[in-house]
RNA sequence: GUGGAAUUAGCUUAGUUGGUUAAAGCGCCAGGUUGUGGCCCUGGAGACCGUGGGUUCGAGUCCCAUAUUUCACCCCA
């Protein structure tokens, strides 16, 4: 038996029909606020997640899956994320004149090399949107509020908007430095982890679940009081839109975000009760993205959601249930005469664009009918000996049990 | 990468202090008279007890290793 590997899962006919409801709003949601679909390679030159993602990210440090290509000395890897691709994207096909704001989604698989736990895979699925040309608050607004709207449709209440901005280039190393002075005041009370990320990524002892850590960072200076003027001013602009179009939120200086391009506005839905990993939505903006790729100063906003944690989310709400379609009718026949009869109507009634099925085991009558309740039929046409000969046979509403005699060669359903 | 838990038929599980042909429910297949489902009844198929070692006269039951699943840390969607 060769097993699927680790931290992959197949999705079953059982399960796609939600899949694909889910799927179905996100498309529509992006297309009504503008979004264009667009679709990147899986697999990318490594140098584009090492200088979008950024080199000392643990993405990229070590849960890339990077192999050699085969005829050429260049080292490829499978898509960690989506932003990056789409801003190389943009780029290449020379997107970056085209009227802004550019407006792009997608629905992808991604892959990291992770440990599996609730709501973590090693290929996982995510929507994204990049949004790119745009600096006004008016731009995260958007965004967020495409990403509320997903979510609201998918019917998630139990889902809370976090909103903080982490500054730009300008503010970041100033506030960068004061937190490294207040947990350096404090280090001895630090766990190990966190002591390293005093000086690898200060910004993220903000997020440390280790409750003496925690208590640290209640008492940090906030990201939101260091803010620049320009910063300041988008962000209160930020909330103002937010106010305005109804969508609730919380500021919350413990969002951080771990990829390196995020710059100003930072963003998580967070989910109650799927477990540790509860952030279903995550976003913000990164501003020097696209230049650091060798494209123009173009400014974007994006954020992903990822469709299982959104599933979780769903289960828990008790919102996972859609319903899916079912045969409007099911031909048991009888015999080999009856089922080529059988097959001839199923396809004549699709043709006319009705889900109809046909025998195809060649089972007792009493079985036949077992498997249409099973299916769910709504009808069940009986077809034996001597239906081939009149021409005529029963149709049985499996509802009610009420039958009723049809012409085979011309009834309609 | 670090730690905890789990691994018995397709699924969910039971298996007593190691001792004869490893149970059950659901599902599947077939019957309950001659061509009619949903309920009920009967029967059947289906498990080398995750894999590999070891201890023992004897292991699903004990020990070790390994794989996978799962939960948490790290990190992120």
């Amino acid at each position: 038996m060769i097993q699927r590997i680790k931290g992959t899962m197949d999705i079953l006919p059982s399960e796609t029909p939600l899949w694909r409801y889910i799927e179905g709003i996100m498309r529509e949601e992006a297309e009504k606020y503008g979004y264009g679909e667009i679709r990147t390679p899986t697999f990318e030159n490594t140098e584009l997640f090492v200088r979008g993602v950024g080199d000392t990210t643990d993405v990229v440090q070590k849960e890339m899956y990077t192999f050699a290509d085969r005829d050429e000395d260049r080292s490829i890897s499978l898509r960690p994320e989506g932003t990056a691709s789409v801003a190389r994207a943009i780029i290449e096909n020379g997107k970056c004149s085209d009227p802004m704001p550019l407006k792009y989604y997608y629905i992808i698989s991604c892959f990291r090399h992770e440990k599996p736990q609730a709501g973590r895979s090693r290929e996982f699925y995510q929507f994204g949107t990049e949004m790119f040309g745009s600096t006004s608050p008016a731009s995260d607004a958007t965004a967020i509020a495409l990403a509320s709207s997903v979510l609201r449709r998918l019917g998630l209440k139990n889902v809370k908007l976090h909103i903080n901005s982490i500054g730009c280039k300008e503010c970041r190393p100033a506030y960068r430095a004061s937190l490294v002075e207040h947990f350096s005041s404090r280090r001895d009370k630090l766990c190990d982890t966190c002591k390293t990320r005093l000086e690898k990524n200060p910004l993220r002892l903000l997020d440390c679940k280790n409750p003496d850590c925690r208590e640290g960072a209640e008492l940090a200076p906030k990201t939101t009081e260091h803010l620049c003027p320009s910063c300041e001013r988008s962000f209160n602009l930020l909330k103002n839109a937010l106010d305005a179009m109804k969508i609730d939120y919380v500021v919350d200086s413990s969002i951080v975000r771990g990829l390196d391009y995020y710059t100003g506005t930072v963003f998580e839905f967070i989910a109650d009760g799927i477990g540790a990993q509860s952030t279903v939505c995550g976003g913000g903006r990164y501003d020097g993205l696209v230049a650091s790729l060798g494209g123009p100063e173009l400014s974007g906003i994006g954020f992903a959601m990822g469709i299982t944690r959104l599933i979780m989310a769903m289960r828990e709400a008790g919102v996972d249930k859609i319903e899916t379609k079912t045969p409007k009718v099911y031909i048991a026949a009888m015999g080999e005469g009856a089922m080529i009869k059988g097959l001839e109507i199923a396809e004549r009634l699709r043709r006319e664009g009705v889900f109809a099925e046909c025998d195809v085991v060649g089972r007792s009558l009493k079985a036949q009918m077992k498997y249409a309740n099973k299916i769910s039929a709504e009808y069940t046409l009986i077809i034996g000996e001597s239906e081939l000969e009149s021409g005529k046979a029963q149709l049985r509403n499996m509802q009610n049990g009420e039958q009723s005699e049809v012409e085979l060669d011309s009834f309609v359903i």
